[in-house]
This record gives C-alpha cells, sequence and structure tokens, in this order.
DNA sequence: TTCTGCTCGCTTTTT
DNA sequence: GCGAGCAGAA
C-alpha cells in the first residue's frame, strides 16, 4: 500500500521563495516552452482564467474523453498557478482516490520543477490534495469544537457502519419482527443513498429499494437512532464527513473563512461525485471564482455510489455568467481501431453527451472478441497470450486484466499462481474485512475513542466467558457520565470464567487510554495480547499472525495512532497479491483489476474477461435502462483503458455458484449485448484454441496412458502400506 | 449467559 | 463457499 502521511502543521508554514523579477523572466521563457506540448484545447483548459497573481478566473468546466490527457492537463493547470504565483497551501485539489492524489502532485511538482528550477520546492507545499473523504476529515478536526464534535472522533467504515447499525435495530426491536426486515449492510445503504443523493427515504425507496418499501416508517426511526447513536459514541461514518463539511459549509459563520482558506479548488473525476459533493462545492465557491471542474460524462460509473451524472452536466448553468467549458476529444493512448470500437460502443447509450474521440495512432490490429469453452480456457488463453507479448519484450506491468466484479478473476489467479506468474489484483479486496484485522484496529479504536460501542463490543467478546450480554454491560459502565474509560473497565466486575484473561486485558487497555507506550510500541501490545487470542479462535492462526504483523510495519510508517486509523479507514490497501504482502515495486508483474478500479489507469495490453451477458452487463444491474446505460459505460471505461491490444474474451460456458435456489450450475453464456452483430466489424472474432481436427490416438499414445494408469494406481495402493 | 452446531438465504462495483 | 440467526446444551 502506498502510505503517504499528511505532513505536520509545521510545514504549512513552509517559507516561499521570492519572486524576484530575474526569476519572473526566466520563468516567462519556460512557460512557453511547458505549454508548448499541449495541444490547443489542452492549453486553454490550463490557461484559463490564470491571469496574475491573487486573480482567479471565473468557474471552468473540462470534459475529458478517454485518454485525452486529462491527468496532464489538470497538472499542468495547477503548475500553472504556480508559475503564476499562487501560493500552494491556498489550493485544494480533490481527486477520487489517494492514489489519483498522489500521482497528480508527483506530476505537478514535475511541471513546475521544469518550469522554476530550483524553486519547485513550491510544489511541496500543495498540501491540501485529497479525497473529499480525507479532506473533509482533516477539515473536521480543525473545526471540531465548533460544531460539538470530540476532535478525537473516530471514522467507521462501510462494515462499522453497518455493525452499528445493526446494534440499534436491535435496541429498536427491530430485528424481532414477523417479517424479516433488511439486513444490516441493506439498512446502511439505504441510508447512505439518501444522505448522498439528497432524496427523501420515500423516493430512494421507490426508486432503488421497492422491496423495503412497506418498512419506510420503521427505517426513518431506524435511522433517527442510528444518527443519535453516532453522536453520543463521537464516530462518523463516511458520509458524514461530507455531510458535517456541507454544514460547515453553509454555516454563514464559519462558510467565509471555510471558503477563504483557498484560492482554487479543482476537482478531478467530477462525474462520478454525487448531490451532496457538489453542494459543498458550491459553498465553497458559490460564485464559481477559482473552480475547476474535469471528468468525463462517458465514463460515469458510480451510481450505485449516489454520483450523478447530472453534476456534471448542469456544472455550467450553476453560475452567472455560465461556467466556460473545454472539450478535450483527441485521444493520445489507444490506436484507431481501438477508439473506433469504443466509441461504437458507447455509441449505442441511449442518452450521450459527448463527442467522439480520435487520434492518429494507426494500427492494422482491430480489437479481438475471442470465444473460449469456459472460464479454464479463458485463463489459459490470457496466460498464453499475456505470455506470448512478454517474450516480445512487453513487461507484464503494462498488460492488464480487467473484470467486472473481483471473483471473475479466481479461475485466472489459480492458473497464474500454477505458472508461477507474479501478479497484483486491485479491488475486491477483503483485506480490512478479515476478522482478526478488525479485532486490531477495534483495540485500538476503543482505546482512541471508549465511547466508540462497535469496537467495544467487538474487543470485549474476544474474552472467553464474555458474550454479547456482559459486553454491553461493560460498554455501559464505560460511556457513562463522567466515566473514565480505563477506570471503568478496572472497576467492572468481570465473570469467573473470564477472571484468567481479564487482569492482562485490564493492564492493556489502562496503558491504551493513557498513552504510555507511545505509538507504534502500543501495536506491537496489542499484537502480544491479541496472539493467544488468535490461536484459540483460528484454525490458521498462523496465517493471520502474518497479516497482523504485516499491519505493524505499515503502523509504525504513521505519526500518531489517530493518524493511522484515520486514513487506514479513508485509504485502505487497495492492492492484493499471490504472496502476503505487494510485491517489490522493482519487481514485474501481471495487474488484475475490477474495471472499477482501472479507472484513470492505461495498459499497452488488455484484457477483459467474462465478456458475456450477465457479467458485463451484471445479471443485478440489468433492472432499468439507466443500468444497463452505466454496464455499457463500465464496458467503455474497460476498452478505453488499453493502448495497443485489446482482448474481450467470451466463455460460452459459465459456471455459477449457487446463485439461486438451483445450486451450483453451469449456463450458456452469451456475447455481452453491448457488442451486438451490427458491431462486429470493428472486432477480429476468432475462437481459442484454433480449432484443429482431433487427432486419432496412435498406438504409442495408447500404450503411453495404459502405463500411466497402472502407475497411478500402483502408488495409491502403495500410500497404505 | 455463553458457546456450538445447524439451517437458510444471499452473493457487484467503493470513498 | 459464508455470514446471520436460531435452537439447544453446558
Amino acid at each position: 500500500m502506498c502510505v503517504t502521511l499528511f505532513p505536520p502543521p509545521e510545514s504549512l508554514v513552509l517559507t516561499l521563495p521570492d519572486t524576484d523579477s530575474a526569476a519572473s523572466e526566466t520563468t516567462a521563457k519556460e512557460v512557453a516552452d511547458y505549454l508548448a506540448k499541449l495541444n490547443e484545447a489542452q492549453r486553454r483548459a490550463v490557461e484559463f482564467g490564470v491571469e496574475e497573481p491573487g486573480r482567479c478566473g471565473g468557474p471552468l468546466l473540462v470534459i475529458a474523453g478517454a485518454g485525452s490527457g486529462k491527468t496532464n492537463t489538470l497538472a499542468h493547470r495547477v503548475a500553472h498557478l504556480l508559475v503564476k504565483g499562487a501560493d500552494p497551501h491556498r489550493i485544494l485539489l480533490l481527486t477520487f482516490s489517494r492514489r489519483a492524489a498522489l500521482e497528480m502532485t508527483r506530476r505537478v511538482t514535475r511541471i513546475a520543477a521544469n518550469a522554476l528550477g530550483k524553486r519547485s520546492a513550491i510544489a511541496q507545499g500543495l498540501t491540501w490534495s485529497g479525497t473529499f473523504h480525507s479532506v473533509g476529515a482533516r477539515l473536521l478536526r480543525d473545526y471540531a469544537d465548533l460544531v460539538g464534535l470530540a476532535p478525537s472522533f473516530t471514522i467507521n467504515d462501510r462494515e462499522d457502519s453497518a455493525d452499528l447499525m445493526n446494534l440499534v435495530r436491535h435496541e429498536l426491536g427491530l430485528s424481532s419482527k414477523e417479517k424479516r426486515f433488511p439486513a444490516k449492510s441493506t439498512c446502511f445503504s439505504i441510508y447512505s443513498r439518501v444522505v448522498n443523493t439528497g432524496a427523501s427515504l420515500a423516493t430512494v425507496l421507490d426508486q432503488s429499494y421497492p422491496w423495503c418499501r412497506e418498512w419506510e416508517a420503521d427505517l426513518k426511526r431506524l435511522f433517527a437512532a442510528y444518527v443519535a447513536a453516532k453522536q453520543a459514541q463521537s464516530v462518523l461514518d463516511y458520509d458524514d464527513l461530507l455531510l458535517y463539511w456541507s454544514h460547515l459549509a453553509a454555516e454563514p459563520s464559519v462558510a467565509a473563512d471555510l471558503a477563504s482558506r483557498f484560492d482554487h479548488v479543482l476537482v478531478d473525476e467530477y462525474q462520478d461525485t454525487n448531490r451532496l459533493q457538489a453542494s459543498i462545492l458550491l459553498s465553497m465557491k458559490p460564485d464559481g471564482r477559482g473552480l475547476t471542474v474535469v471528468g468525463d460524462d462517458a465514463q460515469s460509473i458510480y451510481s450505485f455510489r449516489g454520483a450523478t451524472v447530472r453534476n456534471i452536466l448542469d456544472f455550467p448553468g450553476h453560475f452567472e455568467p455560465a461556467a466556460a467549458t473545454v472539450t478535450l476529444d483527441r485521444n493520445y493512448r489507444s490506436t484507431q481501431p481501438i477508439l473506433e470500437a469504443s466509441n461504437a460502443v458507447i455509441g449505442m447509450a441511449s442518452e450521450r453527451y459527448t463527442k467522439n474521440l480520435w487520434t492518429d495512432k494507426a494500427s492494422a490490429q482491430k480489437p479481438r472478441v475471442v470465444s473460449v469453452a469456459d472460464e479454464a480456457d479463458q485463463a489459459r488463453y490470457v496466460v498464453e497470450k499475456v505470455l506470448e507479448a512478454r517474450e516480445g519484450g512487453m513487461k507484464l506491468k503494462s498488460q492488464a486484466v480487467l473484470f467486472r466484479a473481483a471473483h471473475h478473476s479466481a479461475t485466472l489467479e489459480i492458473e497464474l499462481t500454477r505458472r508461477n506468474i507474479p501478479f497484483v489484483k486491485f479491488g475486491g479486496l477483503k483485506f480490512l474485512d478479515s476478522v482478526h484485522v478488525k479485532d486490531v484496529l477495534a483495540v485500538l479504536r476503543w482505546a482512541e475513542n471508549p465511547r466508540d460501542r462497535v469496537a467495544g463490543f467487538r474487543v470485549a467478546q474476544l474474552l472467553p466467558g464474555i458474550g454479547p450480554a456482559i459486553a454491553g454491560r461493560l460498554l455501559d459502565s464505560v460511556s457513562a457520565p463522567e466515566a473514565v474509560a480505563s477506570n471503568a473497565i478496572k472497576a467492572f466486575a468481570a465473570p469467573a470464567k473470564a477472571s484468567e484473561d481479564w487482569p492482562r486485558f485490564v493492564g492493556m487497555m489502562a496503558k491504551l487510554c493513557g498513552r504510555e507506550s507511545g505509538w507504534p510500541a502500543e501495536f506491537e501490545m496489542i499484537r502480544r495480547w491479541y496472539e493467544p487470542h488468535l490461536e484459540r479462535n483460528h484454525e490458521d492462526a498462523a496465517i493471520r499472525i502474518g497479516d497482523v504483523l504485516q499491519m505493524e510495519s505499515i503502523a509504525a510508517t504513521y505519526a500518531t495512532r489517530e493518524r493511522f486509523l484515520t486514513e487506514l479507514t479513508l485509504d485502505p490497501p487497495d492492492a492484493t497479491s499471490d504472496e502476503s504482502g505487494v510485491p517489490m515495486l522493482d519487481e514485474d508483474y501481471l495487474i488484475l483489476s475490477t474495471i472499477h478500479s482501472a479507472k484513470g489507469q492505461e495498459w499497452r495490453n488488455v484484457f477483459v474477461l467474462n465478456g458475456v451477458d450477465g457479467c458485463i452487463p451484471s445479471d443485478l444491474g440489468t433492472g432499468s435502462d439507466e443500468e444497463i446505460d452505466e454496464e455499457r459505460r463500465l464496458l467503455y471505461v474497460a476498452m478505453t483503458r488499453a493502448k495497443e491490444d485489446l482482448h474481450i474474451v467470451t466463455p460460452q460456458r459459465f459456471y455459477v455458484h449457487n446463485q439461486t435456489h438451483l445450486g451450483d450450475r453451469h449456463v450458456w453464456a452469451q456475447r455481452t449485448r453491448f457488442i451486438p452483430q451490427h458491431l462486429m466489424p470493428h472486432f477480429d472474432a476468432g475462437a481459442w484454441p484454433p480449432v484443429v481436427a482431433p487427432a486419432a490416438p496412435t498406438a504409442a499414445g495408447l500404450a503411453a496412458a495404459a502405463k500411466a494408469k497402472i502407475d497411478i494406481a500402483a502408488r495409491l495402493k502403495g500410500m497404505w502400506d
């Protein structure tokens, strides 16, 4: 995982080099240099409204098609602002993921270094770059007192939030209805959708969760209690980071201060922001001065998270006069045949807004649609083609395998492991979901914030002899008014069955709450305490201890416990590989990724797995026309990742695991509906392995086979001798 | 009250 | 191939 720290507050006071006149002259000359590499549209996007220092241009929307140099353009714009004298500490750069934020600052630094020479230290001051959520968390800690939040608030990830929802649900007695109440994760998804879309509960239920319609009144009660519980416990969920921020920004007494912190706000991947995020931007920059958003409506693939493509479409109209729009439609990534095929696929969307992309990268190779018998053949095809390209000098890292759902790569992962091909998988990660990781984090979270019931509930029940009932009582005494956590734990009458483990637990919690050991020594202490419990509860304790040890080394790179917890929640490790730990950066490895996680990336050779109906589009995403269109955009995103070669693999026979009451079964799959027959001229269609006439078995072959049979039989018998 | 062993139901994408 | 929830034993 990428471990980056927000620099300590002191570094914010970094002194800026003087802007003397001699430097300005060199600047003027080199400006021309670095802008000369951009095309005309990119250059307009970079220079728009950037005048002398202190002045910020009006709002700008950049529609940037796939591979049109979007990141590069945005990075140039930031660098250009810096060159023109903008204060880096007063630039807010909002990206979709931390990975994207890192890439952006890296590029800005490089471009600014080229343009400014030694003065590139300026780019180092670009400290406000990150996701909406992580920036929200930072701002909230600054303003915590103002909004009545404990500055030591902890952040619940999705799973924790669902657990809290579950606790509240039980307290309200909603779990013991005659008819089954929606599952905790469903409840949480509904809640989250209401918050992120700004729609009413009734609307959300009608549009997205019709089967939960009858529970509307109960859900309302549940959500009210959930919000109260979060407040009582000083915990925030992901949505709260945005929600508190938006309320903060809308509050006149704070808004001015908040807005005046930043001269420029730039937002990447704007098509994947939701209503709440848009409202935050508008209240931070009501007149749009200094506001730049970049995105591509054809790549909007996060509506399940409340993102709405309307944000990008309606952006210009929010301002008076309307925001300027620059469209980047020249593609620098893919060859002409790949682009033509991609354009054809997205061209069938029922609604579309941007123009076709164009390129001058000619190629004779059309993208391929490869028919294979089943998933095993699909895996073999990919491995064979990957190795073939590797022989031809293409690094594994320049090749990627993309799929709709994380488990689609399971067969391939086995084949890769068998053939000793290293790979790293992005997306669908369960690292933070595994019980042992959550256990350890719960201890930390509870120590950091003793009112966090989800964490405490989990920790207490690790001790033998303590179940839900006793854990609940312990938590009550810890969170009683005026209670001091470590004293309350010490004073608690543990049951006899837990007496053996109790003193050690009390000692550990006292040290953690008192911050006696310091960070990261605390982590080691928790690990040592946890190991015996892990061994008692899990057969595969050794592997799990390995994970905990790995976490320990990650923990050591964070300055404080709070930083570690916050960043791990907001930016969990996003990759796994066949062996524990991500391979060293200098090693070569194949990329496996969900299409969602592949956003913004590119590779020379791209394989799209399971290009069949039921996978793309997913069975679960074929309810409405909007959903189908989003699945189509997903395929479009996957296809436009490819620079030179694109393989869409379509297994004819598809194995489904326990998906319905029918149990495991094979289904016969059809090529995805997004590539209908009339688009096939854009592709090279073929089958693999190539069809050859079946050779009759030779006498020698039969003899060998017979011999093998005998050998195996003998060996099997030998096992029991 | 905890713990174990069973059944039933669900199963995308992620900050 | 897994978690939530339940029934029954300790």
